[in-house]
RNA sequence: GCUGCUGUAGCUCAGUGGUAGAGCACUUCCUUGGUAAGGAAGAGGUCACGGGUUCAAGUCCCGUCAGCAGCUCCA
């Protein structure tokens, strides 16, 4: 006997065993012809999954309208895009081809290198097998026959993956789908004829099983959606992301500039971009003082040895610039006739004397922390700088403003107690969510950066890391907002809290960060003098609101899709003159706004208003100030929101009024509409 | 670092082995206007860089550098 519960709590009983498909033939053929998938307690099946005899089950039945349903389809156009590449393409072997957000892929080996080009014709394939609307077979063997079934078919792959993956597994599962065969866990839909849109968006490399040791594949990247709008939709969408793009808005409106004779991943603050980066360290600076940070200053480069106590040389020197050896060192070596390679070894060993230039500003901050005698009473001490870094990015990562190799950290190094961690952590989140509030950006995750127990890339001992992370999971907690917790993310002095964004293409990016740090104290020997007379060690928090003042502002460009907030706008407001006849009030209301510290410039060009306006709008720029003779004569100017469009004449100093009002209270607005498309946020400050 | 694609005017991009093109931007002139493009003329290129093949290379081949997508990495 078997019970079926479904979802209006309505139960249907059978004799034996029955699949999802009996159930919904059952119900209704409307249904059972929809139905795609289904869920028994839980867990996402197939409608030919046998639900057995003496079971109570809880099933829904999921058609093309539930994103469940999605899914599975996804993963049968996989197999249905790797039937027909193996068909194009015979000798093909067959790596994985899961399902990921927004679609499918599936690694493939093969000597052909595929290319855009031949999309067209895997597609055209998709299609005819689609449209033979063949059904998929569940196969299920043991182990022994699952392995003598991908030798016959010859796929090494797949070999692999049953002797060294599935070690576990007992029963393994195939689907046939025609001549195709895949090892597969499943589910599938029924037949292939659902699949209603598809198209293939990419190829590129992607190692076997992820490592970098392994031989690398060709992963095409595809969709597949119930129907045509769908597919568009979705392309539309990925169309709109890319126009937000802080790349191309950044060289669109005069950011930054990268250049190749400067080098890679190395950015050029244009005047505006400047602007922005000044304003947010603006802000930021009043609430380090309002925390009780203290300001200090340290250089771009400090000597090995520093490097070599705080750890940082030994353990990262793969992505480190390389060091400046000393003047003397080098005559020494030339002197006594070294070759490359000892030279190369020696570096390797830490052997020579040099500088480097600074990775992290930590070891810095350090040495000023332990540049006097600290009593309990002086803690906790806050030091605190824009501090530029370098690192030695691998090359085919650096990219844009969020991965590059030369950048500030809005950064910071608290040396406390033990008993005051838990209240300074808070402080350093508070600051956080001060950051991401005052942009409206509010779509970030918190991750808790553990070490990864099997690695040696870590320093310092298990009872310390067990207390910081401890520490961080606490602090965390204290959000209100659900965080992750991921095993190796941690920094090799301390585990971390990191806040994390999304940038235009979905990429992942940390900003803010806060990490918990037992170690360098104690590789520095720190320590202040407690109540009892007796020296102590300090725990350190590292922490960086913005995380890189380049990160944030690329992520911020694509956040606002370029058009800034008045307060972080680089020209707040154009004056823009009716006619020539007018340059000299116009140039009068721009000197007044300008005496009130607004960022303004005026278009006194001989073009026609509407071209002025247009080319403001581009721009981006949040208010144009529209003066003509009407203006004059009142000492007026007509208001034109880059959003709302004409907000009419008013006198020049209500419009200053409230232009101020809007900057001191950073507002943000709801919806920013500029040739870059919408972007729509909800925070406190907005309007 | 790896795989693939790309590199032509300030920007976006055409260009089929036969001597370099468009639109926008820029400069000058005309136009002086009322809320998203007024008109005309002009200037602007070592076709990323270095080799090679060829009578001839922006175009074909190799290398380097850089960009893009993904993978790997990311204190």
């Amino acid at each position: 006997m078997v019970t079926i519960t479904l979802p209006d709590g309505s139960t249907k009983e059978y004799e034996n065993a029955v699949t999802p498909g009996q159930v919904a033939a059952d119900i209704g053929p409307g249904l059972a012809k929809a139905a795609l998938a289904a869920e028994v307690d839980g867990q996402i099946v197939g409608l030919d999954h046998v639900i057995n005899d003496g079971i109570q089950a809880a099933l829904k039945l999921f058609t093309k309208k539930d994103p469940e349903a999605l899914g599975v389809m996804r993963h049968s156009a996989a197999h249905v895009m790797a039937r027909a590449i193996m068909k194009i393409f015979p000798g093909v072997q067959l790596a994985f081809g899961p399902t990921i957000d927004g679609g499918f892929y599936y690694d493939f080996d093969l000597d052909h290198k595929l290319s855009d080009e031949d999309f067209e014709a895997i597609e055209a394939e998709m299609k005819k097998i689609i449209k033979a609307n063949e059904p998929f077979e569940r196969i299920e063997t043991d182990r022994e026959e699952a392995l003598n079934i991908v030798n016959e078919l010859g796929q090494e792959y797949k070999v692999e993956h049953i002797r060294d993956g599935l070690t576990e597994h007992q029963q393994l599962s195939f689907y046939r789908q025609g001549e195709f065969i895949d090892l597969c866990r499943g589910p599938h839909i029924p037949a292939v004829g659902a699949i209603g849109a598809y198209k293939l968006l990419s190829v590129a490399g992607a190692y076997w099983k992820g490592s970098s040791e392994n031989r690398q594949l060709q992963r095409v990247y595809a969709t597949a959606f119930f129907d045509k709008a769908g597919l568009e939709e979705h392309l539309t969408r990925i169309d709109e992301a890319k126009r937000r793009d802080h790349r191309t808005l950044g060289k669109q409106l005069g950011l930054f500039h990268i250049d190749d004779m400067v080098g890679q991943g190395l950015i050029l603050w244009t005047p505006k971009g400047a602007c922005v980066r000044q304003k947010l360290q603006e802000f930021i600076g009043a609430h380090l003082q309002r925390q009780g940070y203290d300001q200090v200053f340290t250089p771009h480069i400090g000597k090995l040895d520093l490097y070599k106590t705080s750890g940082h040389f030994p353990y990262y020197q793969e992505s480190q610039y390389p060091a400046l050896i000393n003047r003397d060192y080098m005559k020494k070596v030339a002197d006594e006739g070294c070759s490359c390679s000892d030279l190369s070894n020696s570096l390797a060993e830490g052997e020579i004397d040099g500088y480097l230039l600074k990775p992290m500003n930590c070891p810095h901050h350090i040495k000023i922390y332990d540049s006097q005698q600290r009593s309990y009473r002086d803690l906790p001490v806050r030091l605190a700088e824009f501090g530029t870094v370098y690192r030695w990015e691998q090359s085919g990562e650096i990219g844009g403003l969020t991965r590059v190799r030369g950048f500030t950290q809005d950064d910071a190094h608290l040396f406390i107690t033990e008993d005051q961690l838990a209240e300074e952590l808070e402080g350093c989140l508070e600051l956080v969510k001060i950051v991401f509030a005052s942009v409206g950006m509010e779509d970030y995750s918190v991750r808790v950066g553990l070490r990864d127990k099997d690695s040696d890339k870590y320093v310092g001992d298990q009872e310390n890391w067990d207390k910081a992370e401890d520490a961080c999971r606490r602090a965390a907690a204290t959000l209100g907002k659900p965080f992750i917790e991921e095993e190796g993310e941690a920094a090799f002095y301390g585990p971390k809290i990191d806040f994390v964004v999304n940038d235009c293409i979905g990429r992942k990016w940390q900003l803010g960060t806060v990490q918990v740090d037992y170690n360098l104290p104690i590789r520095f020997n720190l320590s202040y003098i407690g109540a009892d007379n007796q020296p102590h060690r300090p725990v350190m928090i590292h922490r960086a609101p913005f995380g890189s003042m380049e990160r944030f502002i690329g992520v911020l460009i694509e956040h606002f899709a370029g058009a800034f907030p008045l307060w972080l706008a680089p020209e707040q407001a154009r004056i823009v003159v009716v006619s020539q006849k007018f340059e000299e009030y116009g140039r009068q209301v721009e000197a007044q706004l300008k005496a009130a510290g607004m960022r303004v410039s005026g278009d006194y060009r001989a073009e026609k208003i509407g071209a002025k306006i247009r080319d403001a709008q581009l721009e981006l720029i949040p208010y144009m100030l529209i003066v003509g003779g009407r203006e004059m004569e009142n000492g007026e100017v007509s208001v034109r929101d880059r959003i709302d469009g004409d907000l009419g004449a008013m006198p020049v100093t209500d419009a200053l009024a409230k232009f101020q009002d809007e900057i001191e209270n950073r507002l943000v607005r709801k919806t920013f509409s500029g040739s870059a498309g919408l972007v729509s946020r909800d925070a406190q400050n907005e309007y």
